[in-house]
DNA sequence: CAGTTTGTTCATTTCATATTGAACAAGCCG
DNA sequence: CGGCTTGTTCAATATGAAATGAACAAACTG
């Protein structure tokens, strides 16, 4: 392999991310922001990472939505800049308990219907769903845990 | 909607499941599991689902592999049968777990041969390897206490 | 205000993988 | 053994999401 360490992680960060069910490029994109460790413009990324426009928008608007990058505006430039926020393991977790709690909801919601004499089910599906829900608890546990208890909350959606 | 709450609680797993990146057949594999609650062959399953045969085998055995599904032989007959795990939590949490354990170790792995001028770089990513390996830990101090700690339950891979 | 620069949107194309269906293997039964 | 039943495998196909690139919108510049 002909490939720099730097450009192994930026690949292998793709590679993750997609196996976690997520774009290919947001991956990347991180990766390459946490190398550079400095706000990095849209037009730097499409360079370094050999993709277009569009996607570099797209993904990158993508990561700042889960908190794991940040948007800035140098002073004197036009351009936006994304810099990689330096603690992102509390979004991560926010957004999985998040995820969790939601369907945790949702099957809750339907078990809710089912017929009487399937009574024996709902108390199964039941069960599950509150897997789901006592692990976003959990999630929300390790988040204030992993949080610097100094540390404020600057999350926008 | 003409469909039954469960019926509807099958199609909601079979989305969940795809959504959180998997095939969308296992996800409704499970649910019909759950509802059933008692062993259900492959036949019927391809019967109640409307799928294919490889898809029923496939599927099920990608479910026993992550430990949410055993396979049972039912007495005088000859066909398997497949039978939802009570307790899905533990597997779930040990899988994750190894999977963020295998990340962090890759990630590491990579950034220890970064060059020494990008040393801030490697401790950036170091840092960021780090959350996937608490993780894991913190998910198998989750898996201990979610496992009834009276009866031990004997869990193989 | 006209001309640039920059970010977003969206129809189209590309690409990955889930699903199928048929061929195959393994075991049972008379 | 020869015919059945049942589970697995795999090449072909279908399906859905990701990536592109061009058109658009918004904001700045002189």
């Amino acid at each position: 392999m002909s490939e720099s360490p730097l450009e192994d992680f930026i690949q292998t960060m793709g590679l993750m991310w997609s196996a976690d069910g997520g774009p290919r490029i947001s991956g990347q994109v991180m990766g390459y922001l946490l190398i550079e460790g400095e706000p990095r413009t849209l037009a730097q990324m499409c360079e370094a990472l050999q993709i277009s426009k569009g996607s570099a928008s797209t993904n990158t608007r993508l990561l700042e939505g889960k908190g794991l990058v940040r948007r800035v505006h140098p002073v004197g430039s036009r351009q936006d800049a994304f810099l990689a926020v330096p603690q992102p393991g509390p979004s991560m977790l926010k957004a999985l308990a998040l995820r969790l709690r939601a369907q945790a909801e949702e099957i809750s919601r339907i078990s809710a219907q089912f017929p009487g004499e399937a009574e024996p089910a709902r108390q199964r599906v039941e069960d599950f769903a509150a897997f789901y829900r006592n692990s976003a608890d959990f999630m929300d546990e390790w988040t204030a845990r992993v949080s610097k208890p100094a540390d404020d909350e600057p999350e926008e959606i």
